[in-house]
DNA sequence: GCTTAACCTGGACGC
DNA sequence: GCGTCCAGGTTAAGC
């Protein structure tokens, strides 16, 4: 355990319009985040022992940590260097009204930037799976595989499998987590990873293009284009990219007049529509596809009992 | 190149 | 209480 971390604070001026935690920490793109007895917001990152703490205070964003976190960590896990503001004064401009709509709606949304293997594996659990399982499968893995580190604020916390972990476990141990027919995948995809010199191959793909990195993400089983997609704009630095799932699908078809006629999402409709978002709303159109996938989300109400509890601000669902 | 079924599981829903 | 359907997808087989 590693109870014994020292804790560092720190603060950091961040306007609210910038981040709201409440929109961030349960958007679907993140799954281990939790508040704790205090009402703060808490996550370990990745599999290094480290957790971080999180709370709003006025523009102020006050940041505890247990374990190693430079604030140019914490500044990059929230990707500050991407501007919120400027985009949204840049879509208003370019008359993109729906977007400008879908961002006020939800002020404060950004796109983390997650450790890559966490990430992947995160989404391998996200198969034809609905939010509160994709958290239940994460949780169970890090509990039954990764680091005990002890509790904090009330709140028990487990670092993320390893690869060798993630390699090695029975798929016994797997099934009893309820993770069906992905947890081959996620053997399977480990090893692959270790064979090709472990973490290092994954993190190396935050320095290639985009449609390298995908193109990588996909040779490993259980990863299609979704996944891909999720890992490259969610840990990646491809803000490109953008995951077509059924309700992404369901935006297409009533934004695009070419989208309209795609009754299911193959291999055609998903490069057609991924394509019109990038068409239209350029680098960062995978920000665009976050605001449009929570704004469809809200609008269907379909989210959950357990994210709805974390979700004060949100209404009428 | 496209469609379809199978893969696992559990919660929601209708009866 | 029970049966059926479906969910933030991928894969392989068949056409």
């Amino acid at each position: 355990m590693k109870m014994t971390s020292a804790v560092t604070s720190k603060a950091i001026l961040v306007p609210t319009s910038e981040l709201d935690l409440d929109h961030v920490c349960v958007s679907g793109q993140t799954f281990r985040w939790q508040r704790d007895e205090d009402g703060w917001w808490m996550t370990p990152v990745g599999c290094a022992g480290t957790v971080m703490r999180v709370h709003r205070q006025d523009e102020k964003l006050i940041i505890e940590s247990r374990g190693p976190l430079a604030e140019s960590a914490a500044r990059s896990y929230f990707n500050f260097a991407v501007s919120m503001k400027e985009m949204r004064g840049h879509w208003e401009r370019s008359g993109e009204g729906d977007l400008v709509r879908a961002i006020d709606n939800t002020p404060g949304l950004r796109i983390a930037r997650q450790d890559p293997l966490e990430c992947l594996f995160s989404f391998l659990c996200s198969s034809a799976a609905p939010i509160h399982r994709i958290r239940r499968s994460v949780d169970g893995m890090s509990r039954e595989l990764g680091e005990n580190l002890g509790s904090w604020h009330g709140v028990e916390l487990f670092a993320f499998p390893d690869l060798e972990s993630l390699s090695s476990a029975a798929k016994s141990d797997l099934d009893r987590l309820g993770l069906g027919f992905r947890g081959r995948y996620i053997i399977a995809s480990a090893r692959y990873i270790l064979a090709q010199g472990g973490r290092a191959w994954l993190d190396r793909l935050r320095g290639c293009s985009y449609s390298e990195a995908k193109a990588e993400l996909m040779k490993l089983p259980g990863v299609g284009e979704k996944v891909a997609d999720c890992v490259c704009l969610f840990s990646l630095d491809k803000h490109e990219a953008v995951p077509i799932d059924v309700h992404i699908a369901r935006v297409a078809r009533r934004q695009f007049d070419q989208c309209e006629s795609f009754e299911s999402v193959t291999p055609r409709a998903y490069a057609a529509m991924s394509g019109c978002f990038r068409e239209r709303y350029g680098e960062y159109a995978g920000w665009a596809q976050q605001y449009f996938f929570y704004e469809e989300i809200d609008r269907r109400g379909i989210w959950d009992q357990e994210l709805k509890k974390h979700r004060p601000k949100m209404s009428g669902h």
